[in-house]
DNA sequence: ATAATATGTACAGTTTACTTTACATGGGAG
DNA sequence: CTCCCATGTAAAGTAAACTGTACATATTAT
């Protein structure tokens, strides 16, 4: 799932380091949401939009059609 | 987290199959999920919300206050 | 040059979401 | 009463989110 998490942390100048202390996970984890390799679980997503003031549905763009698992 | 799935559900008439039928997933999954036994994955909460068409918010309730893991 | 900072990769380990199967219970409908 | 259906619990297994550590690289400052 793409996301805008890079866009939204660098317009506020924030580190990756500094991000993941606001939302109390490793520096690791938000490299990996940030490069795409692997989706927030539902309580970061909520913490994440929370800190950006913005929706969970702004910040993670869902589209069914990337949802293709047969 | 708490969430409103069970009372959308109902009031659609819906068994927990045929809910679990509609966004792919087990009929376990949805009892764990009614039962607040564990979250959703943020991809499973997109699908919900997509289906009750409304935002992943009004699905599921989060309150950092829950989330006292010190 | 070298020291510090920001970003990235790799890998092993833990936790949690989700599956499958099997079985229990309670409420209608015949 | 018995059959069916909806809901629930339990338990073992897999997949994915997240952690910690260690190391690489590029940029900037001293």
């Amino acid at each position: 799932m793409k996301n805008r998490l890079e866009e939204f942390r660098s317009q506020r100048g924030w580190t990756q380091q500094e991000l993941a202390d606001q939302v109390e996970v490793s520096r690791q984890t938000i490299i990996s949401l940030e490069n795409g390799r692997y989706n927030p679980s539902i309580l970061l997503a909520f913490r994440l939009a929370r800190l950006f003031q913005m929706p969970i549905e702004d910040l993670f763009l869902y589209s069914p059609e990337e949802e293709n698992h047969e």
